[in-house]
DNA sequence: GCTTGATCTTAACAGTGTTCAGATTAAGTG
DNA sequence: CACTTAATCTGAACACTGTTAAGATCAAGC
């Protein structure tokens, strides 16, 4: 409603902000471009001079909220790894940061899981993906994890609290209040990390997966002329 | 292209082959109701005698497909139980199942996940979830699954299924080889159900989840007078 | 004060979901 | 068979959407 109509460089933010207060309050797709450029005050039009399409605020949005997940998972690993703690702390901390988000704005979750493998070019970090491999290396460090149970082991418990966080989001499974998803979190992660720790054959597979995103991050820093970019496309499979 | 425009009691299923192959093609919002309905050589306003809105389209196609997945995971969880093999073989075929099959039509899969909590009134049988549940009764009725650790365990199973599922259909995790799938999930499956029969503290917080499926089928059979709705709806909590 | 580049507006286009009054069809009744 | 009837589909219209193009407006630097 506010009548000012010159943003002047900050229209892309204060675009945002409304782009993500209308997620929140009618979803991923119940809301317009033009509906956010009206609650800016701007002509539909201005808006396309910050974002190439409503995709590409989309797009942007998702960007900028899993740099804030990012952020929260690393800070909740480091405050709760202090001297004489359980050395798993750290990395159930990030889940629970990771679910409890999910769980406490689940729109805002379901747009950036949704979106947040189609903007080739942004650079998220620290990513969800980073503080996980970051926090399981601390176990390997201390001996809490087995070296040969840690290649691939950033996906298991990658997939287990993303599970959880998404059937949350997406309404499939409902709690019974809130701290119960800590409960869960740390239940299922406790047990996969118990699991991976005793496993007896060496994962045969070795490296078969990789994060899109940390795909993106080595084809920026390494060669620079793509041989095999087949290999790296997230296209399907079968 | 088909130029019949009167489709006795089949426009229904028309539509929904229609709308699927649409999602397949383009995605989950990429196409609209009146290009599913030229396609199938009928008006726009002739699929609004079949479904209230388009959502409501989409919503039936969710659990035609959901419908679908868990007769796949049930027959693969069959099919892989024999006399002598692995206990375990069972949730594992069925994990493997519903991973492949977001690796297969992740369109779809992203459609059925993200839609499959908003229609109140459809039955899915067999719901996955009811699968998984299944398969760690036997666990425990052939002792392979400590029956401390059984109650809530199918959400940590689910939640571990689920996240491969949707990281893969979202792209946010990228996989070598078909193959690689399934050893992602067996290695998974199995790193949980240890880790879950070697739990120490009987999980303190006994069912504080719930499955929106499951809540809706308690509903309908149970006190057709609903006393305390607050419960059952999948509300925001917190 | 005037130029300049960034920023925003107005107007328009094609396409969307949705509704409603009326035409068309298939099937059953006498 | 003719005729009713209920199911089924059409055509036109509404408000709204994403997007584009040409032109107006602003903030700042010479």
């Amino acid at each position: 409603m506010s009548k000012r109509q010159y943003h002047h460089g900050e229209l892309r933010n204060t675009l945002l902000d409304a782009a993500e207060v209308l997620v929140r309050e009618n979803g991923v797709v119940g809301w317009s471009l033009r509906e956010a450029s009206a609650r800016v005050g701007v002509s539909p039009s201005a808006a396309y001079h910050h974002f190439t399409s409503r995709d590409a605020l989309v797009n942007a949005l998702s960007v900028r909220v899993l740099a804030r997940l990012g952020e929260r998972m690393s800070s909740a690993a480091a405050q709760a790894a202090g001297p004489g703690v359980d050395t798993q702390q750290g990395i159930i901390a990030a889940g629970c940061a990771y679910v409890r988000w999910a769980l406490e704005d689940p729109a805002v979750a379901r747009l950036a899981f949704g979106f947040g493998a189609q903007d080739s070019e942004a650079m998220i970090a620290p990513h969800p993906h980073d503080v996980i491999e970051a926090e399981l290396d601390r176990l390997v460090a201390t001996g809490a994890l087995n070296a040969t149970a840690r290649p691939g082991a950033e996906f298991a418990i990658w997939a287990a609290m993303h599970g959880l966080a998404t059937l949350l989001a997406d309404g499939l499974m409902i709690l019974d209040g809130p701290e119960a998803a800590d409960l869960q979190t740390e239940r299922l992660l406790r047990a996969v990390l118990t699991g991976l720790t005793q496993e007896t054959a060496p994962s045969q597979g070795r490296p078969t997966a990789h994060s899109a995103h940390t795909e993106r991050r080595t084809r920026r820093q390494g060669n620079s002329t793509p041989d095999e970019p087949s290999a790296t496309a997230p296209t399907r499979l079968q």
